[in-house]
DNA sequence: TTGGAGAAACGAAAGTTTTAGTCTGTACTG
DNA sequence: CAGTACAGACTAAAACTTTCGTTTCTCCAA
């Protein structure tokens, strides 16, 4: 009954653990592990720690099969990704998207085909609007 | 123990009192602290302790003019929004911006102005490129 | 049947974040 | 010249994060 107050985002070490999870689509708290970074070197009881954190918290459900607990996320990738997007536009950009796109597109790292990418999905999205 | 290892990235106030020190260009632990939120009722200690943590962090330079320190900002909020939208792309968009800006014009209500201007805004830039 | 391996539960310890209290200094006021 | 009012330094404490050790549980094999 530690924390009634749902978190709505991750910490940097849960959305490690998230992204395994939802990479596995399902998997046990040593599946997650072993998908860590080779040179992570976290012990089992440690992930375990996070694995029932992240259930604490709601993000991940679990359920026993045989004689281990079984985790899967409550929470999709996408919907995460939304949510932070939206947090993101919220805090930093004035809540315009366009101007988060504008300083995407500004980063002189990006490259042109990515530029292109992007370009030929707006224009796809746009298509469907007007349709 | 001076200053850690310089902090990348700003907790959930600091990035508060750095919005408010960037509308302001400079200003004081007082004028920052009068532009929070109404009812955000922070000791004026406190928010003295935030900006002192910027500062150490290096997010931050401090002045005295007269008898007070006037703070202005080392890190441009383009910059750090450069920065943030990296971290994210990294971390939840497997490195891939294309599909950050797929999940913002997917998911949030953006109007068709909004798409317009995102993709206007893509022309200006890859015409820019090919000059 | 029991002993050991692997898994889970519990919580300690160290570090960070967030908030604020107390103490001190200084400039202006009357 | 003393007192007030405001600014800053230092300290602290509560909440949260991150990591992991210790203890307990459960199942299977010899």
């Amino acid at each position: 009954m530690r924390q009634k107050k749902k978190a709505e985002f991750l910490t940097e070490v849960e959305l490690e653990f998230m992204t395994r999870l939802w990479e596995l689509g399902e998997g046990t708290v040593r599946d997650v592990l072993v998908r860590l970074a080779p040179d992570r070197n976290l012990a089992y009881t440690s992930a375990a720690t996070i694995m029932r954190i992240l259930e604490q918290k709601g993000f991940v459900t679990s359920t026993k099969q045989g004689k281990t607990f079984v985790y899967r996320a409550l929470l999709s990738k996408d919907a995460y990704q939304t949510r932070s997007l939206k947090d993101l536009s919220e805090k930093l950009f004035d809540n315009t998207p366009a101007s988060l796109v504008a300083r995407l597109v500004d980063d002189a790292n990006l490259s042109k085909d990515a530029l292109n990418e992007i370009r030929e999905l707006l224009d796809r999205r746009l298509k469907n609007d007007t349709d």
